[in-house]
DNA sequence: CGCCTGGTTGACCAGAGTCAAACCTCGTGG
DNA sequence: CCACGAGGTTTGACTCTGGTCAACCAGGCG
């Protein structure tokens, strides 16, 4: 369904599966009688703030999580994929705002739901501890990481199966290119990876203009050489 | 008993109560055979890439989680209270380092063993919540925050309901000072909060002469006014 | 007493931020 | 069909925060 645009590209996905996080383990969370939401690109599921009484789980699209500090910094804390949740709060308001970055569907749930059955809340801790990893993954970058470490990092997560654990090199002999398409704009990724809209697209024509990269239009980015790009991620 | 020192000093601790996530929800993770283990100051519970089988809840002191880039340079991703869940991964290995602060108590439960007790799941699900909430709050401070709102986030997180949602002010009229003692090396505070050595030690300088802080010794540091402190963490 | 470790300070440098202008791309309307 | 405008992006010139390198200091311990 091409409407549920994907941050990599194309045809059947190989990323799908391994992203969309312990796909059948325990039931899907929708089985409870989840309402499902759809969202246009660009909209906004709640407010920090808001009162929060349910739980999300993100069926389809790309939905990002920001904080903004009072004098409008902003930072995104999170970039959400298909299966995972969010919208827990200890308190009792949102503590960060989500907003979609694609047309995208929400399963709306009530936690107590999640609590009655076993394997869902199994499903749920789950979920959380793959996050949480990301989250640490994401603090390295922002605390000790430069601009090109941070540019490269986001661009090696939108490619399947490749950097982090299960990276396996490129394919025997493979080119070892790779489209994709970016559903954030500079803005934004520049407030996910902790810098100026003006660093990133610097950074950028900087690859492009090391042969690493080839901006076919702003959002349509092709990697020449995935391995060469890995490489400077500064987990190499 | 003093052997187990807290971030924050002193007598009884008024933050105690709140920091341990949800002291008593649903019965503690330790009444479940769990093993108790007694660490030393700066000792290691387990290393990245260490086999992951079991995971720890603190029960006291206080342990920091890290993460290496292979040049060395390294992030501190949480620094962990009485009540806080670590050393869940979702793959084999753990995928940060685990090592005291402080002299520490741990149990090490098996995960299986709570995913018996719905009341404990609970009570798990809660803490990653917290803990989660915790992380978002960091990446705002490492990607948006410049040095001086670091450190003072930094110092107000040690001091007891004050700072963030819990804050009601100086109690009235009260002169509002705190007193408390670092369990961590201005190194440690450095890869905490994204910086260097010489950074933090020139923030707190600076501090220093403005006359917000006055450091009696290096791990001892007495905040002069909470509020005017708190005033340039950025969040207000 | 002197070493060793951790912390502080200074001089200098560089990477990223700021401010401002120019540049695409795409949709709209004349 | 093309001119126009808006939004997002790129580029340049300059600034400044925080990093680097190196020397120095203070307290604790053998």
């Amino acid at each position: 369904m091409a409407y549920l645009s994907y941050p990599a590209t194309g045809e059947a996905d190989p990323m799908r599966a391994e992203s969309v996080t312990q796909p059948a383990a325990g039931g899907s969370f929708a089985d409870i009688g989840a309402k499902t939401h759809s969202f246009g690109s660009h909209d906004v599921i709640f407010y920090e703030g808001d009162p929060a009484k349910r739980l999300y789980e993100l069926a389809a699209g790309t939905v990002m999580l920001f904080k903004l500090l009072p004098d409008g910094r902003r930072q995104v804390v999170e970039v959400l994929r298909p299966g995972d949740i969010f919208g827990l709060a200890k308190s009792e308001e949102h503590e960060s705002t989500a907003e979609t970055l694609t047309e995208a569907q929400v399963h709306e749930i009530d936690l107590r739901r999640i609590e009655q059955s076993p394997g869902l809340q199994r499903k749920l801790t789950r979920c959380l501890m793959t996050q949480m990893q990301a989250l640490h993954e994401h603090a390295v970058l922002l605390g000790r990481k430069s601009a090109v470490e941070r540019v490269a990092s986001f661009l090696m997560y939108l490619v399947p199966n490749r950097g982090g654990v299960g990276c396996f090199g490129p394919k025997d002999g493979a080119e070892d290119g790779f489209d994709l398409h970016l559903t954030m704009t500079r803005q934004e990724i520049a407030d996910y990876l902790g810098l100026t809209i003006e660093t990133v697209s610097r950074v950028f024509s900087d690859l492009k203009r090391r042969g690493i990269i080839r901006i076919d239009r702003a959002d349509q980015i092709h990697l020449n050489k995935v391995c060469g790009l890995c490489q400077i991620t500064g987990i190499h």
